[in-house]
Formats: structure tokens, sequence, C-alpha cells
DNA sequence: AAAAATAAGTCTAAATAATAGACTTATAAG
DNA sequence: CTTATAAGTCTATTATTTAGACTTATTTTT
């Protein structure tokens, strides 16, 4: 659905989301960072249906998020695991645990933390290449040299 | 689909997930962080379909990530605008940038930076209380009161 | 070694959701 | 007062998802 709306062919937003937009597709992300490789796991903690699910996982291979092998020990066993680009979307993840901690409701059923300090994660933040931080509010978007006049004048008008 | 899954009951992640994880949810609130207020715009900026569009910003609005209001100079026109909730979305946004910037091709269209020094966003960390960053590798996920045994068993396999 | 169980699928009919595009209603502009 | 625009609704067609039975390869139990 997403993978051929134009609207993502620019906007390196819609570039991710046409890559992993997808409820089921995320959430299946979020298992394999929980430590998930089966697929009869994935089926179980995601509650997606096994046409689904195939299907998924072959598109995450695909877009080289997961890494498909067999079992080492158990030869019936498929393993999925992540790969670097897979792990890099640990933000992603958590920032969608921050948002939900501080606008949903639930009870106090896990919290992010650091594992040396043991201090729990307050904000998501960007940062530079300093190590600055850089305020929700102070982050902008600037055009960059390849943009087309279009979007440049979208985000220009967004971000002044 | 993602709504009804009983995945999602406990997980945050998850909870989030079936409020925003849907590619065309995530689309329109990247167009509403964008500026964009109208159902045309949206409609041209997201390419959703009209009957899409109207089901998820009637949802958007019913989580309480939008508004919905009348144009004040032009009567026709309806404008959806973020709430804080909504905004609050942000860092979600900036990680999928970051990420796409780093691991899709494409070429330089836009680059997030700080309205202040100018400086580009390196990477989305989290952060403590006290400001000071968490890297990546050491943020880990803790059991709360409120853990069922089955997902604190997970979540401590996962995060040793 | 044979029988039963398990893992990871495939396959299919039925249900659900999305699409394109014509149509509707209210308001505004020429 | 005629035409245009904004934000929808409605509908038939197409595409996706689901539940669950079935398949194949491998492993475990008897």
């Amino acid at each position: 659905m997403l993978q051929n709306s134009f609207a993502n062919l620019e906007c390196p937003v819609g570039r991710s989301l046409s890559e992993v937009g997808d409820g089921w597709t995320l959430l299946i992300i979020r298992e394999a960072i929980y430590g998930t490789t089966r697929f009869e796991a994935f089926l179980k903690n995601t509650g997606a249906s096994r046409g689904l699910l195939t299907s998924r996982l072959a598109q995450l291979v695909q877009s080289g998020i997961l890494t498909k092998s067999k079992g080492e020990t158990d030869g019936r066993e498929t393993r999925y695991q992540l790969t670097p680009k897979g792990r890099d979307l640990w933000p992603v993840m958590l920032s969608l645990l921050v948002w939900s901690k501080k606008h949903l409701s639930g009870g106090d059923v896990v919290t992010a933390s650091s594992r040396s300090t043991d201090a729990a994660v307050h904000r998501i933040s960007a940062v530079d290449e300093d190590g600055n931080l850089i305020a929700p509010q102070d982050t902008v978007l600037r055009p960059g040299k390849d943009i087309s006049d279009e979007f440049r004048a979208r985000i220009e008008a967004a971000f002044v």
C-alpha cells in the first residue's frame, strides 16, 4: 500500500515508512529486539496470522533488517535475527515507548533505563556530532542539495 | 487490525502501535508536523484515498492526536491540528528520519538540525532526568510493578 | 526403527479493508 | 445567480487478511 505511494519517494520519513511503516512490521521488529528469533514465537507474541507473518518476515529479510538462517542445534528451526540496520531501529521503539508512557493509559509495566547507572529514560532527544543535546522545539528540518522545489517550499514554510 | 490484537495490550510499544502503528497514520502525522492542516492537502501530500483519509483523520481526532475545527476565514475549510500529544510524536519522526538517512538510499534531501546552532542531528538518544545521555547499547527495559509474569520473563531474558 | 510430535511453512475460502472516482452539501467567489 | 471549491459520502471493484486445514522436513519418544 505505502510501497507504491509517490508520497514516499522523497521525504526520508516517508521512505522509512515504506520499509517499516506497517503495524505488523513494527511489531515484528519489536519482537526481534525483545530477543525473539523463531517463527512460532513471532506468531504467538505478535498475534499475526501465519500467511501474513511469512510475507512480512520475507520482506524484512529482503530489506536487510533481519537475516534468516537454519537453527544450529535443531534443524527444523529457522532463526530470524536483527542486522545492524535492524538494531538501529531501537531509537524508534524507544520513542514509541516513551510516548506511550506519557500519553497512553497502562500501568507501570516497563521502564527503559540505563544498564550502567540505572537511571530511567526521561526523554528521547536529538544529539549533534559533538554530543550536544538539541531540544525538540529547536530541532528543524533544512533542505539539502538534492531537494525538489516543491518539497523545499513545504519544509521552508513549516520550519521557519 | 492491530486494534484488537491481544499482543498489544501490555507492552507500551504495542500500545503505541495500536494507536499510530499504521503507515498511513504515521504519514498523516508527518504531514501535520510539516504544517498541513487541510483535508485536500493531506490528500495530495500523502496519496491516501478519500475514504481512508476520512477514517484515519477521525481516528486521530478520536485518540486526541489531532483536533478538528472550522476554518476561521473560510467556512468551507476544516482544520486538523496537532495536539501536544501529537506533537510529542516528533521524536518518532526524527528517529525514522535519522534511520532513513543512515540506511536507505536517497540523496541529500533534508537534514534535521538545531535552529539555534545550525548543527546537524547526528543521532537520537535516550536522556535521563538530569540530562545525561544513555547510549543505545546501555539502554535496557526493566519490569515495573504492574508487569505480568509472562512479560517479565521475556524482557528479563532479552535485557540481561 | 516406527510412530508421534514439532517447526516452519503453503494453500484456500471467507471476511475485511482499500481504491478510484462519481456524487453531495455547504460555503465562497466572480 | 452561476460557477468553483472544500470536505466529505457512497459504491462497485480489487487487494489484503484471516482462520485453519494441510505439507514437508526434522527430531523425539516409545
